[in-house]
DNA sequence: GATTCAGATATTTTT
DNA sequence: TATCTGAATC
C-alpha cells in the first residue's frame, strides 16, 4: 500500500460514492483494482462474497485473481470473491433465473457462426436474400441487443426496409432461440437487464448479492451493459469503475467511450480520479504518445508523465515494399537482441491487421526465430472443434437442434435433406424439438425405414450418453461420446493423414481443456458448465497464457491493448492502413488515432515504426503514403532511417548483408 | 453424397 | 494474389 502514489491511493481508500478512475495507459489502472479489493477485505472486512470485479475477457480476469491470490496470500479466504468477465456474470445470473426467461436448465449458447445459419433459414422467403443481407440483418440484431433493445422496440423504432427486415428476423430468431432452449452471446447481457428491469425485486437481490462493483475498461462497455452495471450498482455508492477513453478502440463493436462522461449525469455524486503517472515507458515514449493523441477531441484531459528517463529516440523506418519492410523489422530485433542481449519474449511487432503478419512470419521463420502469433482466427472456428462442440451442446441440452443439425451427419448417417425436413415437420407439429422426435412412433411412418433405424439408432445411442452426462464423470462421457461416434476414425475417412491428425490432436487438447478445467475447480462440474465455460472462456487463449515460452509476440494493434513490452515495432504505419481506409471513409479516424496511441504506449524502452513506399495489394503494387500520424509525432524525439539514396536493389542487398552478418555472429556463439 | 471448380473477397473481433 | 466458400456436377 505504501508504495500506492496519492491518486492511487485515494482511488483504493474512496468509499461513500461512485468512482471513476481515469487510468491513462500504464498508470497502474489493474494494480488500482487488486489493491481496492484488498483493501475491503483487508481494512474494512469486507466479505470477499461481497465483491465483484467485472472484466471483459478472462485472460484479464485470470490475472486479476492471480494477483489478488499473490497480494492477499494464501492466509486470506477469497471464497466467494467474483472476477468474472461480463458474459461470464450474465451467465451466473441467467443460469438462476432461466425459469423467468423461459428458458430450461442445460440451455445453450449458439455457436456465434451458426447465427448466420439460423437468420439465412429465417430470411428464407425474403426476395433479396443473399448473404449480405444475411449479414447485415445479423449485425442489426446483435446491434440492437447491444444498445439494449428488445424485439418490439426494434419493430417500433425500425424505419428502412432492411431495419424491418431485421426487426421481424429478430423475432422469429428469438422466438427459435427459445425453441431451442438457446440464448446467444448478445443475450447473456441483454436478458439479464431486460429481467432487472421487468423484474425490479429480482435486480434487488442481485444489488444485495454484489454490493461493492468493480469494472474495468469501463470506457469498451456498450449500452446493454452500462445497462447492466447501473442496474447492479443501485444508487453507486460502491461502485468503482475504471477506464481510458483515449484507448477506447471498440467503437466499432458497439463500444460507447461516452459511457464515462454519462456516468457524471447518472451519478451527480461522482467522485473522478486521474491516475497520470505512467510506470510503464519511457518520457519520450510518454511524449510522443500525448503529442499524438492531443490531435484528437478529448473529454477527458489527460497528462501522462514519467520519470523514467528519457530513453531512446523513436526510430521510423521507410522500406520499399512489404517484404523489404518485413525484413528490416526482423533485422532490427535481431540487431537488437545481440546489443542488448535482450530475449524474444521482450519484442513485439504490432500491426493493423491480421494479413500483415505473412510477411513477418516468412521472415521469422527464415531467420529461425521463434515467435507467437496471437489472434487470427480462433480455435472455436475449428469445423473439428464446433462439432465436438455440438455434440456435447446436443447432450446438455436435447431441444438444441442448430447443434442437432451440425452433427446428425457428422459422421455421416445417411440421413438426406428430405428425411431431415420430414423429421423437422413432425418436430414442428409436435412441438418440440428434432432429437426427442427420433423416439416418436409415427416417425416410421413417414421415413423410409433405413432413415428411420439409423436415426433411432443414433437417439439411442445419444439418449445412453446424455444419462452418462448428467450422472457420472463429464470427462468419462466426453470420452464415451467421440468413441461412441468414432470420431477419429470419421476425421480419417473425410481427410488426409496428416490433416486428420492435426484435426484430432485438436479434439484432444480440447478433452485436456475440459479435464484441466474440471480438475481446476473446487467443486465437481457438471457438463453443461463445463461446456458453457469452454464457450465463454478461449481453450487456445489459455493454453498460450500457459506455454510460457520465450518467442517474439506478433499480434494486431487491438490485440496488444493491456499488455506491455519492452521493445515495440509497429509496421505498416501508412495511409489506408493505419488510419484504415474504411475507417477514414466512415469518418472514424480518431479511433484510429487511438489505435496508434495504444500501440505507442505499449513500449517501455524502444519503439520502432516502420512503413512501406509500395505494397501489393490484391496482387498489384501501389503505392503507399506515410501515415499522417507520423508528423503529429514531436519531430526532435524521432530519427528517420531513411535509406531514400539507396536503389531498390542496393537496399534490398544491404538488408541481405545485415542479416548475413548477424546470422555470422550468432553461429559464432 | 462427395468432389471439384468458379467466384467472392480480404479491418479491427475482448465474449 | 491467395484463400475460402458454396454451388454444380458426377
Amino acid at each position: 500500500m505504501s508504495t500506492l502514489n496519492s491518486p492511487q491511493k485515494q482511488a483504493v481508500e474512496h468509499l461513500g460514492s461512485p468512482l471513476l478512475v481515469l487510468a491513462g495507459a500504464g498508470s497502474g489502472k489493474t494494480r488500482v483494482i487488486t489493491e481496492k479489493i484488498s483493501w475491503l477485505i483487508q481494512n474494512r472486512a469486507v466479505s470477499p462474497a461481497d465483491i465483484t470485479a467485472v472484466t471483459f475477457t478472462n485472460k484479464a480476469a485470470r490475472e486479476m485473481k492471480e494477483r489478488l491470490q499473490q497480494r492477499l496470500g494464501e492466509a486470506e479466504n477469497l471464497q466467494g470473491l467474483t472476477v468474472s468477465t461480463f458474459h461470464s456474470l450474465g451467465m451466473k445470473i441467467l443460469r438462476l433465473h432461466a425459469k423467468d426467461l423461459g428458458l430450461r436448465s442445460g440451455f445453450s449458447i449458439i455457436d456465434p457462426r451458426d447465427v448466420t445459419t439460423v437468420l439465412s433459414e429465417t430470411l428464407r422467403a425474403d426476395p433479396i436474400h443473399n448473404k449480405d443481407l444475411v449479414n447485415q440483418v445479423a449485425r442489426r440484431i446483435s446491434g440492437w441487443k447491444n444498445l439494449g433493445l428488445s424485439v418490439s422496440e426494434a419493430l417500433q423504432f425500425a424505419e428502412d426496409p432492411i431495419a424491418q427486415t431485421a426487426a421481424s428476423a429478430y423475432k422469429e430468431y428469438q422466438r427459435y432461440l427459445l425453441a431451442c432452449n438457446s440464448v446467444d452471446l448478445d443475450d447473456l447481457i441483454f436478458l439479464p437487464s431486460q429481467l432487472f428491469r421487468d423484474q425490479p425485486e429480482i435486480c434487488r437481490s442481485w444489488q444485495l448479492r454484489i454490493r461493492y462493483l468493480l469494472v474495468d475498461e469501463y470506457q469498451d462497455t456498450n449500452a446493454a451493459q452500462y445497462q447492466l452495471v447501473k442496474q447492479l450498482a443501485g444508487d453507486g455508492k460502491r461502485l468503482t469503475v475504471v477506464g481510458d477513453d483515449d484507448q477506447s478502440i471498440y467503437a466499432w463493436r458497439g463500444a460507447q467511450p461516452q459511457n464515462l462522461a454519462v456516468l457524471a449525469e447518472d451519478f451527480p455524486n461522482l467522485t473522478v480520479t486521474k491516475l497520470e503517472q505512467n510506470y510503464r515507458s519511457s518520457a519520450r515514449i510518454l511524449k510522443a504518445a500525448n503529442h499524438v493523441i492531443a490531435n484528437n477531441p478529448r473529454h477527458f484531459d489527460k497528462s501522462l508523465w514519467s520519470d523514467l528517463g528519457h530513453g531512446e529516440v523513436i526510430r521510423i523506418i521507410p522500406a520499399d515494399n512489404e517484404k523489404l519492410e518485413a525484413e528490416r523489422a526482423v533485422s532490427g530485433i535481431m540487431r537488437h537482441q545481440f546489443k542488448h542481449r535482450s530475449s524474444h519474449g521482450d519484442f513485439a511487432i504490432l500491426y493493423r491487421s491480421n494479413h500483415q503478419a505473412r510477411e513477418l512470419e516468412i521472415k521469422l521463420r527464415e531467420m529461425r526465430i521463434p515467435y507467437k502469433i496471437s489472434g487470427g482466427s480462433s480455435f472455436f472456428d475449428r469445423g473439428e472443434i464446433r462439432d465436438v462442440m455440438a455434440y456435447l451442446r446436443l447432450l446438455t441440452n436435447p431441444s438444441d437442434d442448430t447443434a442437432f443439425l451440425r452433427i446428425i451427419n457428422t459422421p455421416r448417417r445417411g440421413i438426406g435433406a428430405s428425411s431431415l425436413e420430414k423429421l423437422a415437420g413432425l418436430a414442428g407439429k409436435r412441438g418440440q424439438g428434432m432429437f426427442h422426435t427420433l423416439a416418436d412412433p409415427e416417425l416410421h411412418l413417414i421415413l423410409q425405414s433405413r432413415q428411420a433405424k439409423s436415426l433411432q439408432a443414433f437417439g439411442n445411442e445419444m439418449g445412453a450418453l446424455s444419462k452418462r452426462a448428467t450422472d457420472g464423470d463429464p470427462i468419462d462421457c466426453v470420452n464415451a461420446l467421440l468413441e461412441a461416434v468414432e470420431y477419429q476414425r470419421w476425421l480419417h475417412k473425410s481427410c488426409e493423414t496428416a490433416d486428420a491428425d492435426r484435426r484430432w490432436e485438436n479434439v484432444r487438447l480440447l478433452v485436456d481443456w475440459l479435464e484441466a478445467a474440471d480438475r481446476q475447480a473446487t467443486e465437481d462440474r457438471t457438463l453443461p458448465e463445463l461446456v458453457t465455460e469452454l464457450i465463454l472462456n478461449d481453450a487456445l487463449d489459455q493454453q498460450k497464457d500457459e506455454e510460457n515460452v520465450d518467442q517474439v509476440n506478433l499480434m494486431t494493434l487491438h490485440a496488444a491493448k493491456g499488455l506491455e513490452f519492452p521493445h515495440v515495432f509497429i509496421v505498416g504505419v501508412e495511409e489506408n492502413i493505419l488510419p484504415h481506409k474504411v475507417s477514414v471513409e466512415e469518418g472514424s479516424d480518431e479511433e484510429e488515432r487511438r489505435l496508434f496511441y495504444v500501440g505507442i504506449t505499449r513500449a517501455m524502452r524502444s519503439l520502432t515504426l516502420s512503413y512501406a513506399r509500395r505494397r501489393k495489394r490484391f496482387g498489384d503494387s501501389v503505392e503507399c503514403e506515410p501515415s499522417r500520424f507520423l508528423q503529429e509525432l514531436p519531430a526532435e524525439d524521432v530519427e528517420w532511417e531513411d535509406q531514400l539514396s539507396l536503389s531498390p536493389e542496393q537496399q534490398q542487398d544491404t538488408g541481405r548483408a545485415h542479416l548475413a552478418s548477424i546470422r555470422a555472429l550468432r553461429n559464432r556463439q
